[in-house]
RNA sequence: CGGGGCGUAGCGCAGUCUGGUAGCGUACUUGUCUGGGGGACAAGGGGUCGCAGGUUCAAAUCCUGCCGUUCCGACCA
């Protein structure tokens, strides 16, 4: 492609709009450009490396046994009305009506319609096992969309969907989805990490996300240096440590007039914030109407983990307890509560770690007081429940005994679920096994958000001058920039015959043959993220040499003008 | 949905408090000089100041309503 052909609109100046690096250069280099909240038009540029990473998810699930097809983005709402999500779902369904005045949705997600495929197409165990997807575009009305294309509210998606026999049947697709995976992000080129994960609102058992690693994840992942464990901090098990000492000290009131978090009282107190404990206050439903009132009782520095605490018996439905609430409740402002001696219809509920503290410092439920040497069973009865429902945080024994777990940060690229039964069970997708009975299918899940990888590969790789893309999605392998090629035949020709042979080796070269000066053919090359550039001046032609340079090495190298098409050949492999 | 900010040229912003000729940088066009990291000089083009009402002789500026957008708390590839 010649520069002069193509549409390159760069930018000195990102939007206001823009937080995240990746946003900001994908827009000043031209790769996209927003039409309104959540919605981008990729330009030719950003194209081409959106449909690099298609490619390269393409080839690796055709390799792993999966047929694409292709599905309406537009659903009819009665499919959703039969597994109950048209409901469920709720506001980040996108619902639109016909001119019937009858109701679709622009799909979210898949699952109805490739089920309702299946009990149309599959009738016998014969057909099965089978996995299906499609690389399609999807809108989610997400209640906040930033970050550019990492947060888009529509945005292009692999979506796949596996039906089987059995259960085994189902592992092994899911491994070989598992290890497909790993191929894509390894073949772009990408630092990731696959970790346990919560299955949300997909449902389902079995459940692997797969993240690329960057500091402005916007999830915390808990891994273990010493072993294969890892998982989403959603998920990641808090493990115990040893057991609840018996009490030496007495219960005192102690004054704390300005002291409200836990790490202002431990440093009135001159202790550790690990001796105190904090009282989250909740209102938890039970019934229908019925809302109870809660304590979590925390250790000081730990946090709540609001998916734990969801799966304990009881908060299924739970929200944060307003002042008013914990005022007419335990007769304290905020800051200043605590379990010790609450009335009964507070009931408290304490994390694993907290239950085996003794000693410990809390809140004494009167104003500008907390009380210390507190003991389970003398002080006040032992919680009602414990159960694990903190953060981990750095340092925690790893759940599988081996080492300790750190914390990093990752950019869900991928997610893979064994579904089971949920969709086929609600729809009726059956088949007719050996013996002619009619049978559920087993289901498996896997997605891969394409267009959010080009921005997590940004985050991963950029410096101050812009993109440094991965060979295997950049816009272009190699670019040509001329100097005085509008003025210097030797350049010209030279440029022009270099440009010839590598595309005629099936590079993807860029000719930079536009009247601009130098520094802007490089600063919008850099920016671009072109991973190797080849200058051509006359100062270098008097000695038959061009430079050479990678994206993110600082010094240019001379090769030999007839040895530059063979030294990028064997550079990109 | 709750709370704050912002809407003025493609992009980044000033002007609004204190009403009176719509401005700066960048980008764009033309010319000259330049020519190895977004170059210099000169001359240009581009705006119903988010929309609709209202106050006023006069509104980007004041008032009311609406819309959009964005940031902070509950979703997810």
């Amino acid at each position: 492609m010649r520069s002069s052909q193509f549409f390159i609109s760069t930018q000195k100046e990102a939007p206001a709009d823009a937080e995240l690096i990746s946003h900001q250069l994908m827009v000043r280099a031209g790769l996209i450009k927003k039409l309104g909240s959540g919605l981008y038009n990729w330009m030719p540029l950003g194209l081409r490396v959106l449909r690099k990473v298609e490619a390269i998810v393409r080839d690796e699930m055709n390799k792993a046994g999966a047929l694409e097809l292709l599905m309406p983005a537009v659903q009819p709402r009665e499919l959703w009305e039969e597994t109950g999500r048209w409901a469920v779902f709720g506001p980040q369904m996108l619902k639109i009506q016909d001119r019937h005045e009858r109701e679709f949705c622009f799909g979210p997600t898949h699952e109805e319609v490739i089920t309702d495929i299946a009990r149309k197409e599959i009738n016998s165990y014969k057909q099965l096992p089978l996995n299906f997807y499609q690389i399609q575009t999807k809108f989610r009305d997400e209640i906040r969309p930033r970050f550019g294309v990492m947060r888009a509210r529509e945005f292009l998606m692999k979506d796949a969907y596996s039906f089987h026999t059995s259960h085994a049947c189902l592992e092994n697709t899911f491994n070989r989805m598992h290890q497909a995976y790993s191929n894509i992000f390894t073949r772009l080129g990408l630092k990731f990490r696959a970790v346990k994960a919560d299955s949300g609102a997909i449902g389902g058992d079995g459940s692997q996300e797969f993240h690329v690693l960057a500091d402005s994840g916007e999830d915390g992942l808990a891994y273990c240096e010493c072993s294969d464990y890892a998982a989403n901090v959603e998920l990641a098990e808090a493990v115990v440590v040893g057991q609840r000492m018996t009490g030496v000290e007495t219960m005192q009131i102690v004054d704390t007039p300005k002291q409200t978090a836990c790490e202002d009282v431990a440093k009135l107190l001159g202790i550790g914030i690990e001796r105190t404990v904090k009282a989250i206050a909740l209102m938890a439903k039970e019934g229908i109407e019925n809302e109870q009132f809660y304590l979590v009782l925390l250790r000081g520095d730990h946090q709540l983990n609001e998916v734990k605490l969801t799966k304990v018996e009881g908060f299924h439905d739970f929200r944060f307890a307003t002042e008013e609430e914990i005022r007419s409740h335990l007769n304290c402002p905020p800051g200043f509560i605590g379990p010790v001696g609450v009335l009964d219809q507070v009931k408290v509920i304490a994390d694993q770690t907290v239950a085996v503290m003794s000693d410990f410092v809390c809140g004494s439920n009167q104003p500008k007081r907390h009380l210390s040497g507190v003991n389970f069973g003398r002080d006040l009865p032992e919680p009602l429940v414990v159960a694990d429902v903190r953060n981990v945080v750095d340092g925690d024994l790893s759940p599988d005994g081996q080492g300790v777990l750190s914390l990093c940060r990752g950019i869900e690229v991928g997610h893979i679920f064994q579904l089971g039964a949920k969709y086929s069970q609600a729809m009726q997708a059956t088949y007719l096994d050996e013996g002619g009975k009619s049978q559920v299918m087993e289901m498996g899940c896997y997605g891969i958000g394409v267009s959010r990888i080009v921005g997590a590969a940004i985050e991963q790789g950029n410096d101050e001058n812009g993109i440094i893309f991965p060979l295997s999605m950049a816009p272009f392998a190699v670019v040509i920039c001329p100097i005085g090629y509008h003025k210097s035949d030797a350049v010209k020709q030279a440029a022009d015959t270099l440009y010839q042979a590598l595309q005629q080796a099936g590079v993807d070269v860029l000719l930079d043959d536009r009247a601009e000066r130098p520094g802007v053919m490089f600063a919008e090359s850099d920016l671009m993220g072109i991973p190797h550039r080849i200058v051509i001046g006359d100062r270098g032609l008097a000695d038959d040499q061009v430079e050479y340079k990678q994206r993110q090495q600082a010094e240019a190298q001379n090769v030999s003008l007839a040895d530059i098409t063979q030294h990028i050949l064997t550079q990109l492999n």
